[in-house]
DNA sequence: AAAGGGCTCAACCGCTGTCGC
DNA sequence: CGCGACAGCGGTTGAGCCCTT
C-alpha cells in the first residue's frame, strides 16, 4: 500500500493544464523558487487539500476559493507540470541521433532510471525520455536486432542463451542444467569510453561517448556509472545471500540499514569489469578478486 | 468525408526513500 | 524506534492527433 493520495480527488481538477494555470504556476516559482509543492498550489491560487488536515472551514474556505479562480491543482501536478512543461531550461524538438545513442548506451548501464538518464541530457526530463525510449528507441533496437531490455542480440547464439540460463538475471530467470566456460562467452562491450574528467561544463548531451562524469550535484548517479579510462566489460554476477549467513555475522548495524533489510535480500555483485582490483582484495561474499561493489542492496543503486 | 486503428506524450497513480518529530 | 509527511521515481493511462482505408 502507498501512501494517501496527496489530494482529495473530488476537489482537484485534473487532465490537461490550461495557459492560466501555467502562468500562475509560472509566476509563482519565478517569485519564491521550486521546493515546497504541497503548499506551493495554495499560495499559487491553486491549491492541495491533504486528507489529514482537511477540517471542515477549510474545506469550505477552499471550495470557496475554487468558485472563484476554478483553479484546482494539486502539489504532485504542479510539480510534474512544472518539471516536464513549463521549466524554462528544457530542450523542445525532436531528439538528435547523437542523443539516441547517448540513451541507448546510458540505458544499457543503467536500465530505467529515467532520472538518472535525464541527468546526462541537458534540457531533457525523464517523462520525455521514458516515452521517447518506448515509442521510437525500443523499436529501432528491436529493427536493429537488439533486445532493448537486455541490450543484447535478439536471436543470439545459444552458447550465450545458455550461459544467462545458468546465471539468471532479472530479465531472465529461467534455468538450465549446461555450463559453459566463462571465457568461451561473448563479451557484452558497449565500446563506451567512461572518462575519468572533469564535470561537463557545455552540458551539450549530443557526443555519441559517454565521456564526461555525472555532475557532482548527483551522486547517486554517478555511483551508478563507472569512471574509469577503459573499455567496460559488464558482464555482470548477481548472488543472493541467504539471511541467515548475513545474520550469522552479528554485525551492529543501524536501525536504518536493519529496516532496508527487512525490505530487500542481501545482494552481493561482483562486476566483471574486466578489471582485476588493484589492491588484490577479494569479495568476501564470494570470493572473486575483481569484485568492488560487493554486499549492498538493490536500493543502494537507486536514482532517488 | 468518415471511420477506425495506431501513435504520441502529458498527466496520473502507486510506490519508495528520506527526513523530522 | 515508530510514524507521518513529503519529494521524487517509474509504470501506466487516455485524450487527441495522424494516417490509412
Amino acid at each position: 500500500m502507498g501512501r494517501s493520495p496527496c489530494c482529495e480527488k473530488a476537489h482537484t481538477n485534473k487532465g490537461a493544464w490550461t495557459k492560466d494555470e501555467d502562468q500562475r504556476l509560472i509566476d509563482y516559482i519565478r517569485l519564491h523558487g521550486e521546493g515546497c509543492w504541497r503548499t506551493l498550489p495554495k499560495a499559487a491560487g491553486t491549491f492541495s487539500i491533504s486528507s489529514s488536515s482537511s477540517s471542515s472551514s477549510f474545506l469550505i474556505f477552499c471550495i470557496f476559493l475554487s468558485s472563484i479562480l476554478g483553479l484546482l491543482r494539486c502539489g504532485k501536478s504542479c510539480r510534474l507540470r512544472w518539471i516536464n512543461y513549463l521549466r524554462p531550461d528544457l530542450k523542445r524538438g525532436n531528439f538528435t541521433d547523437d542523443e539516441d545513442e547517448l540513451i541507448i548506451k546510458l540505458h544499457s548501464l543503467l536500465g530505467n532510471k529515467w532520472s538518472v538518464i535525464a541527468g546526462r541530457l541537458p534540457g531533457r526530463t525523464d517523462n520525455e525520455i521514458k516515452n521517447y525510449w518506448n515509442t521510437h528507441i525500443k523499436r529501432k533496437l528491436i529493427s536493429r536486432g537488439i533486445d532493448p531490455q537486455t541490450h543484447r542480440p535478439l536471436n543470439e547464439p545459444a552458447v550465450a542463451a545458455t550461459y544467462r540460463n545458468h546465471h539468471p538475471t532479472p530479465n531472465n530467470s529461467s534455468s538450465s542444467s549446461s555450463s559453459v566456460p566463462i571465457a568461451e562467452l561473448p563479451i557484452m562491450k558497449p565500446a563506451i569510453n567512461v572518462h575519468s574528467s572533469q564535470p561537463d561544463e557545455e552540458g551539450s548531451g549530443t557526443t555519441t561517448e559517454m565521456d564526461p562524469p555525472l555532475p557532482a550535484a548527483d551522486p547517486k548517479a554517478a555511483t551508478a556509472a563507472v569512471f574509469v579510462k577503459t573499455e567496460v566489460n559488464l558482464e555482470l554476477s548477481i548472488g543472493l545471500l541467504p539471511f541467515q549467513a548475513e545474520a550469522a555475522r552479528g554485525s551492529s548495524r543501524s536501525s536504518a540499514e536493519s529496516r532496508l533489510r527487512q525490505r530487500s535480500p542481501l545482494v552481493c555483485l561482483c562486476y566483471q569489469l574486466g578489471l582485476e582490483n588493484n589492491n588484490g582484495e577479494c569479495c568476501r561474499n564470494c570470493q572473486r578478486s575483481y569484485g568492488w561493489l560487493c554486499g549492498f542492496r538493490p536500493s543502494a543503486l537507486g536514482s532517488s
